[in-house]
DNA sequence: ATGAAAGCGCTAACAC
DNA sequence: GTGTTAGCGCTTTCAT
């Protein structure tokens, strides 16, 4: 009952180990007959190779890393499922790691990863720029980013079109009557934030509303911060009447800080907010959000993740999923229909 | 560049790779000269021990599994981050796995992790006693249980007093003035609802109230599930004035039904729900609710676990870490102090 | 198409 | 205290 190793299946079999291993990897390269037998002995046996001398050998492990910036988001846990799934079905596991938005963490893990020779990484970077995914590169390890993309390396990558939703939202919130939109951004330097940034101000400019730079604040991605940023934005005079919040964590603070401050919503602040939310009290706030296709966002990279680990050499990928701008009661000021597609 | 081997090591430190590998695992057994010099070779080299090479010959890895029933709800992802850190100071990895309570599933990661020959496994079991540990422990891998525990199987587990929390959160209810009080339930066969269901019936009878099975309905731990049976157990005539909720979203859900028959909180009933909700839009909606030191939880379940996974030998290690009822907007009726510690 | 043999990088006896 | 040696279980030339 000690462990069964391909020499025993072999044995059983009556063939050598290398026809075991090639039956394992390669069936083509084996008789039918002789396949036929080891698979019996396999079974028979209940042996299952030994992932560390497998790894040993060929230098690369059956593992995916996935590095996440909030592991308590189920905006990216449920990414994560997409990957977890599609790596199971191909005989990868997944190995979660989480950064809280720190790049020495990130760093870190990165190295780890690279050091445990894991098969291809899946990440959202803490940073746009100052990335150190060159440890996985420079031993040949691919990867991927989904949520959000790395402006100064050349990677495969999963995004939406955060310029053209938060373009969609503001130009939704101009034509529910707003003239003052704030928006809660997100962190500075990372690729999802600036985008966001830019295609809010794209809707005012196309709606020919002023930037005015007090109308935006920064926030880190996380309830406490959205619900800083919500009263710092809201203690102006005038007040703005539309608002909108670039993650759903910021959104549950802003909706927060709207209750601090005892205004209505729509009827003093028409508010929206990116990612679901349904696992929020939220049925009855009814908050309009630009959803995004999470579960497949994480399919997708894993799909694309291991193309490249199975040695796909075509250029970078670019993978654009749709997102859809789910209007509710929070912004609803006047009679519209339901929802719309973005990009 | 190619990979820097122990082999190098010892060569640039001149010494044998024997005592390079003496230096990483049992530095003592090294004179101090020769330690120094090796140290200096594995920096200059900028080696990193094969993990794969170590573990085919150790026959153990440096990875701890980490199996919860929901990666998508904060409260498990929360003890996963304990786990996580934990585990990574004394340089062990971790692998999280997901089941959505699914008992296959959960077979089939506890396969996964056997064969790949993990040192240890924290999980949240799908079932008290459809448990399939047995293939760890065949394999000598040690387990702990956190949130929930095994009936079937002897293993070391760290959770709170659920019946004792439960108890509290009803009797608090009953103070509050509450007669008749509905309980959501969470799936039958998890040792945290039988222990909850428990609680709430001992909190019923110690105040001489009736133990109604039709105040009672079982949700599957998800906010659809709370939802519905919510909605089920308020459309009673008469309509129970106040609520126990076995878990965070299922809590979430039930507010959203409230809001669906228009119903007020406190006023129409007194809420009490269980597990941290502050990720969820709730600043206003102040629910009551009993709290769990989730990051501790997985704190404290690493430490037990590697301590099995370096040899301890010691019985069956049963931790319960104190949980806090916390009383809030939704559950007040009389004017009343605090939290107040539970178990 | 199949087998023999070498070796991946490391640790653990065993000698000295 | 240190080095030598063998071998963990597997894949992959290289013969045949």
């Amino acid at each position: 009952m000690g462990t069964v190793t391909i020499t025993d299946v072999a044995r059983t079999a009556d063939v050598s180990a290398a026809t075991v291993s090639r039956v394992l990897n390669n069936p083509d390269g084996v008789s039918p007959e002789l396949r036929q037998r080891v698979i019996e002995a396999i079974d028979a046996l209940g042996y299952r190779p030994n992932s560390s001398a497998r790894s040993l050998r060929t230098r690369a492990t059956r593992v995916l890393g996935v590095i996440v910036s909030d592991v308590t988001n189920p905006f990216f846990t449920s990414m994560v499922r997409g990957v977890e799934d599609v790596a199971q079905k191909s005989g990868y596991s997944v190995m979660l790691a989480n950064t809280d938005e720190d790049l020495a963490k990130e760093q870190r893990y990165l190295q780890v990863f690279a050091a445990e020779q894991i098969a291809g990484v899946v990440l959202s970077p803490a940073s746009a720029t100052d990335t150190h995914i060159d440890v996985l590169s420079s031993r040949g390890i691919p990867a991927v980013t989904f949520d959000r993309r790395l402006r100064t390396a050349d990677v495969d990558r999963v995004t939406i079109n955060n310029r053209r939703a938060a373009e969609q939202a503001t130009e939704h919130l101009i034509e529910q009557g707003c003239r003052r939109i704030a928006f809660i951004s997100g962190p500075p330097g990372i690729s999802t934030s600036s985008e966001r940034l830019a295609g809010y101000h794209a809707g005012l400019r196309r709606a020919g509303l002023p930037v005015e730079p007090g109308l935006v604040s920064d926030g880190g991605f996380r309830v406490v911060s959205g619900h800083e940023a919500a009263l710092r934005l809201l203690a102006q005079d005038p007040r703005p009447d539309g608002m909108l919040v670039a993650n759903n964590l910021m959104t549950v603070g802003a909706v927060d800080a709207l209750d601090d401050l005892a205004l209505r919503v729509p009827a003093d602040l028409a508010l929206v907010g990116f990612d679901d939310l349904s696992w929020a009290l939220n049925a009855r706030s009814r908050i309009t959000t630009v959803d995004q296709p999470t579960y497949e966002i994480g399919v997708r990279a894993a799909e694309l993740l291991l193309g490249r680990v199975q040695g796909e050499r075509s250029p970078t990928r670019r993978i654009t999923l749709p997102a859809t701008l789910t209007v509710r009661d929070s912004s609803r000021r006047l009679p519209v229909s339901g929802g719309q597609p973005v990009s």
